[in-house]
DNA sequence: TATTGTTATACTCTATAACTATA
DNA sequence: TATAGTTATAGAGTATAACAATA
């Protein structure tokens, strides 16, 4: 059982904070085990989804936009490149720099992972209409842009496209 | 950086499930910072919740309602004894039972995590009207009683008072 | 001297298995 | 023999700090 879920407890919450803890906690861990079939772990998904829209940075960089360790980042990258998934080529100009990108492979994972948060989707969907799923689409990012929690340090780096 | 945030990473999802999983970590976090100022640890929390509302369990009984190993139960309640929080008394019947029970510190805390949640409900709604909130809840709802995701092995044994 | 990446080490959280006491 | 709780040990995931290479 992980840290935060531990947290929230099996009590139906009463609230909206502990509501989106509660669920936002198996959510997660449904989506775990489906990146675990593909044969990566979350943290690796992860990475292979900030590489597949921000594709050319270096570790340091990736390592600020996943708010981690730099040393985190160097396993990570290892066993991803071991896999197949990720390459790590020295910048000619500046040759500290580890220039990642996706392998071919790297981007046909990215591709499968995508189709498995559709089917988490699906799923989740099942007891909602389709107005309910895009009313609750739209609430949920409203809630993302409000300013209520502390916003993310990295926020400047967050993707939007 | 928790495990399943890292999953989640920087870029904003572009599907509820993901979302659900950025938004929900995000809330986790809040609580659990809100949770460290009363002096005790997130998953602590989790037991003066269930303890709240479920006075006299023995500690096998809350290894399974929280879905963990029996000796994470052990070191948990150590340190809510110390606290003073949580008395732990043997069974009379049954001298291998443990039973559980709030403090009246305990209960003390207890309202003051649920005041913590009431602020961050707050927070959180800062940016919704009074309506999109409502209607969030019982979409929220929705969600938790749907078949979508595998449901919890520990469904029977949640409480719904 | 400052920065990128790497390695070495340690810490936190949790589970598994062996053990004790009670039934 | 079976069950509740405890203790001992091990593993996963992550961070911090020291180090090496490059600028």
């Amino acid at each position: 059982m992980p840290y935060h879920r531990l947290m929230a407890g099996p009590i139906r919450p009463a609230r909206i904070g502990l509501l989106l803890t509660h669920l936002g906690s198996r959510a997660a861990e449904n989506l775990a085990a489906k990146t675990r079939e593909l044969g990566i772990t979350p943290p690796e998904a992860g990475v292979v989804r900030v590489l597949g829209s921000r594709s050319g940075v270096n570790q340091r960089e990736l390592a600020e936009m996943l708010g981690v360790a730099k040393s985190r980042v160097v396993s990570l990258v290892d066993s991803l490149e071991a896999a197949g998934l990720v390459n790590r080529e020295r910048s000619t100009s500046d040759r500290r720099n580890q220039v990642l990108m996706l392998t071919e492979d790297g981007r046909a994972l990215l591709a499968k992972l995508s189709i498995a948060a559709e089917a988490q989707d699906a799923d989740l969907a099942q007891g909602l209409s389709a107005a309910d799923r895009s009313h609750l689409y739209e609430l949920l990012l409203k809630l993302d842009d409000g300013v209520g929690l502390e916003r993310d340090v990295r926020r400047g780096v967050r993707a939007r496209e």
